[in-house]
DNA sequence: CCCAGCGAGTTGCATATACAACGCATGGCA
DNA sequence: TGCCATGCGTTGTATATGCAACTCGCTGGG
């Protein structure tokens, strides 16, 4: 499938880029959505970004471990949140030019690869 | 990244409908792959597929336990080919229906989704 | 007031995937 | 002829991801 074999590229093309930092696209989104959506328990980020709550329960226990966020027990009793912290906020920054240039390469080289699969994929064609 | 979020959502709604054939659709793909091939190897297969070597290995390594594949000893010394066995083809005969179905579902669930992405990444805004 | 069920999180297990480092055979080149 | 570079495959290690089964605390019904 044409999507798939897509997601994989575009994987490979950031992670690359975000090598020299430390983290891959799966971390780095995590934490620009931690950081948009404030201190927030690991169910919404789940239904934010679409991940199963044992793979956020994981990489949330990565990231805590590099010091990148901070985890703080609800009120309420049972649960937490989670937001980030200042290395994880500092990385970030440090991170976003070479996301930046990740984006852009993956506009140039797979813009057709995308406007194809799509076509065959919404509108007619056989997918594989 | 949407691009990312649309492929684990495609995994998810074939290995869905694959689960009862008990193959996801990686497996699938490179069932279908050897069989449209005809005997190869692991190399060209992962050109084919745009899949790591290692990956190629491994995947072909559970293939293999399972029987829907056999290896062959390339005659030149190293290396090996790979075809589908009887179990590999009756098996793909009998997943087909199910792969259709999930083919349909993907397109009905993802098509504005796809479309979007597509502009997105490909057109002009911003990606995520 | 107690219990059953629900919702959120965790853990066990399996797959898919990639990179790096290594092994091994082959083929060219000195 | 013998050695090195190159190409293909494997192995070690790490992530990412999902499903199923379990835990635990709350909460609503009785």
């Amino acid at each position: 499938m044409r999507v798939r074999r897509l997601g994989r590229t575009v994987t490979r093309i950031f992670d690359d880029a975000l090598r020299p930092h430390g983290l891959g696209i799966a971390q780095l989104s995590m934490l620009v959505a931690i950081a948009r959506a404030g201190p927030l328990r690991p169910f919404e980020l789940g239904c934010i970004l679409d991940l199963e709550k044992s793979t956020v329960t994981r990489n949330l226990e990565r990231m805590l471990a590099h010091g990148w966020i901070r985890s703080t027990p609800e009120a309420g009793g049972n649960g937490y949140h989670v937001e980030l912290e200042s290395a994880g906020r500092a990385l970030v920054q440090r991170a976003y030019p070479a996301w930046l240039v990740a984006q852009e390469r993956a506009r140039r080289e797979l813009g057709e690869a995308l406007e194809s699969a799509m076509r065959k994929a919404s509108v007619g064609g056989r997918s594989v």
